[in-house]
DNA sequence: GAGATAATTCGAGCATATTGGAAATATGGA
DNA sequence: TCCATATTTCCAATATGCTCGAATTATCTC
């Protein structure tokens, strides 16, 4: 992830409507939601959801597919994925503090966090 | 973290100039780098740069201490944590698939990721 | 084709952010 | 006290971002 990059995600989520658009989208799982059911859901004006989703396509965040009417928008998880990481870079490379608490939040979820034998001592 | 907050951080590292200075405070450790020694590094004016450490300042990403002529910035590493912790609440409780590249990551870094007894299959 | 629904695009007005020069404040040393 | 250094604050010009109403495009059904 360059730098300039990870600069259009982080001010396309700096944003409160379109950080609740995002997560509304990645909880909405891979099917994604149409674009009037987040607009119904967040109570927000049709025009101006539509220019905060295309702010967040363009940053890379989201993808987008039509089905009949609706257009369907859904969170790109590589690209979530890559700020992450791009953000736990310098953390992980000389400052441990700030990963370490996150260790337990990847490694609770299901699925989540390195390849630990079952039955080990993880 | 409350999602007012994270809208605060994220709108401020969503700027590539703080975005700069935030990752050099980051590895620049604990002890923190002085305002002048940022300026000269990243090559920007004073005046622009003590703006910038105002916005970051007041997004609570980073702190300040005086020391002789010299004002030091540093990290907030909590802040930081609790950041990368609020951004992985939705993937990893729900979707896995965002938060399992970054497994590696935490756990490659040094004191970083679940604690693995020493010697185990982890 | 006509009408209804879903979403986007356009355009104006307003607000906020960014930049850089100049002046002001704070500290340390002669 | 006087001067140099370090940083911030003030200010104005410019640019960018946000919101909302109205018009437009795309699709489906009858």
């Amino acid at each position: 992830m360059e730098s300039k990059s990870a600069v259009n995600m982080l001010s396309a989520l700096g944003h409160e409507g379109r950080l609740a658009i995002f997560r509304l989208l990645v909880r909405g799982g891979p099917d994604g939601v149409a674009a009037g059911d987040i607009a119904r859901t967040l109570n927000v004006l049709p025009n101006s959801l539509s220019a905060n989703l295309n702010i967040l396509s363009h940053a890379g965040l989201i993808v987008s597919r039509r089905e009949g009417r609706s257009i369907i928008y859904s969170a790109d998880y590589d690209a979530m994925s890559g700020l992450l990481g791009f953000l736990m870079e310098d953390c992980c490379n000389g400052v441990p503090e700030i990963c370490a608490p996150l260790g337990s939040i990847v490694a609770g979820a299901q699925g989540c966090g390195p390849a630990c034998a079952p039955g080990s001592a993880c």
